[in-house]
DNA sequence: CTGTTAGCGCCTTCAG
DNA sequence: CTGAAGGCGCTAACAG
């Protein structure tokens, strides 16, 4: 090992920078001299170091993806999206957890500082730390994702919840639903609070009354999305729809739907927020919302390497509008969609 | 920015020197001293760049991780297991996908060592390819993951596939069923054929006739997963009891299932490979393998802390056991899962 | 215990 | 168009 660009120069009877110029191919070097650069390169199976040239340039050819969990389905698209984007420019990621913990979070922004990275997506914990300030007066481009950042203006991609959530209960107000149930996220994140507006907006557009009744707000965990539902199912005059604003609530609801022997969407509609389309593979009666979290990823990722190639422009915000998906036959007056 | 060692030494009128070994605690250095250099290392804010480190050692705090996909369910825990033991040990994670491609494996192997990582875990997808011998004589300590590599001996953390599969299919011989049907994943991959043996071990264990004709392989989708298991339930004598042998295979085939209009297990009693636990969560009424992914990440990452600590030891196989859940109520004497 | 010094491997002026 | 030479920021001998 430890075959370096002197070696390659001395192998190929030409000096260090001349290798450099034929590997960085910015400059002009001649036919001759280049091919028994290349020759030299194979022939010693030469790999440039990547540490060194860091250090020279003062920059890595790694962007840090700070995100809260990697385990949580929705992030796994936006880690992949911004994986190819960055390999396709030639650049690695490296992947921390933050566990929603800003201390954890700020610990990781210093680790990247230190990494001498090229630019960091991030997934901010708190929208008010002023630690995204120091990161931009430090020079690096810095990309939000899926969430605001109150403190200072900075590029961000961000998914539309409201009109995304808003879409989905107007489809089932299209079919005909008057009751509709809510089971959602808790409000502290941006995402639960803006899809209860969402459905809010939704019932009020339709002149249909908002019964607080009919919503039920708690910890995106699936046992929870069991019990709400089954709540929402035990009332009096219960909904005749139920729209889910996150996918662990998801799969618990469908648990309690199916404990109960009811059918969807006989007898009770679905309409879900489901990131991995995953229920909706299950159970394609179900309607449900499709994140692009791919997209959000992949556009991230773009607007990130735009920053790093030319620096300098005002912030940018993007709003990616989500997707709807449904059966059109499941949703029809005369769906066959039985239970067994 | 660029406040650098030197920096640090002069406002503290030390050496560069007596900063680096207060920094890296390894020699003793006068109290006093070690004040005024910590002192001043808090004044100037000071962050020691990594990329100097790593070149100085020629060794950077980065582990590679290469696995095939992280949308794939399955790795999502192992990555997150490897950051946590990373991040503990202080090291980050360069993550990498190669979508089963060996071609881009080897490139990111070739990344990783021009990035000189520390060590490198990787889910080979080739169990043949020397790339892993030249690894080793590269002197980069390699765990491999999930997969065995045939070419070379190799540090290796691996779950019991043959063991799992063979209880899973055991714990529905005891349940009464006596046509099982298989749906597996294509046999290239050393976890697809495992299953499969441990599919037939079961049967032949209990002096059941293998069928071929109820075994159907295919690629790890859902659609895939969908037809097969339409085409086993079609069959004249069809199984009483399938065995999916992938998450994905088992969301096709659930589909499948629910649109036949049949239940779970009374009609047909429904065993799988589940990393997730999702189909568990959905359908209680389905018997899983939980996989240990999380242990096997963790496992790994733990492996390849010790060997950077302390190479030249003799390679390791580690065989994790998976865990079989299903409800007691569902699988008891009395419940309806038991055939007829 | 502390300081001096010589690189780690590469890029990039600056001359030629 | 090419070569020589000086760092990038840090660590690890080696002296003192």
């Amino acid at each position: 090992m430890a075959v370096k660009i002197e070696d390659v120069a001395r192998y190929a009877g030409v000096s260090t920078a001349t290798v450099s110029r034929v590997l960085s191919g910015k400059q002009h070097v001649s036919q001759e001299l280049r091919e028994r650069v290349l020759a030299a390169i194979q022939d010693l199976n030469y790999r440039p170091s990547r540490v060194a040239r860091s250090l020279r340039i003062q920059r890595s050819s790694i962007i840090g993806l700070i995100i809260s969990d990697i385990q949580n389905p929705f992030f796994t698209s936006i880690v992949r999206a911004v994986e190819d984007v960055a390999q396709r420019s030639g650049y690695s990621v490296l992947l921390c957890n933050s566990d929603e913990d800003t201390a954890k979070e700020m610990m990781y922004i210093e680790l990247m500082l230190a990494e001498h990275v090229a630019g960091i997506i991030v997934s901010p914990t708190d929208s008010e730390s002023d630690m995204y300030l120091r990161l931009l007066e430090a020079g690096v481009p810095v990309v939000a994702i899926d969430r605001r950042v109150e403190s200072v203006e900075i590029d961000t991609v961000i998914n539309d919840n409201v009109a995304a959530a808003r879409r989905i209960v107007e489809h089932l107000i299209d079919n005909g639903h008057r009751r509709i149930g809510a089971v959602i996220g808790v409000m502290q994140a941006s995402t639960g609070y803006e899809r209860y507006r969402g459905y809010r907006a939704a019932l009020e557009a339709h002149g249909l009354p908002v019964d607080e009744n009919l919503v039920r707000v708690g910890m995106p965990r699936s046992h929870i999305g069991y019990t709400l539902t089954k709540e929402l199912l035990a009332l009096e005059n219960p909904p005749t729809a139920i729209f889910t604003g996150n996918n662990l609530l998801t799969v618990g609801a469908l648990r309690a739907i199916d404990e109960l022997g009811l059918c969807i969407p006989d007898n009770v509609a679905l309409a879900a927020f489901d990131e991995m389309e995953w229920m909706f593979l299950i159970k394609p009666a179900i309607t449900v919302v499709a994140q692009p979290t791919y997209e959000m990823g992949r556009s991230a990722a773009e607007l990130l390497m735009r920053r790093i190639a030319e620096p300098d422009r005002s912030p940018q915000q993007i709003v990616l509008s989500a997707e709807i998906k449904f059966h059109e036959s499941s949703m029809g007056p005369n769906s066959a969609y039985r239970k067994g």
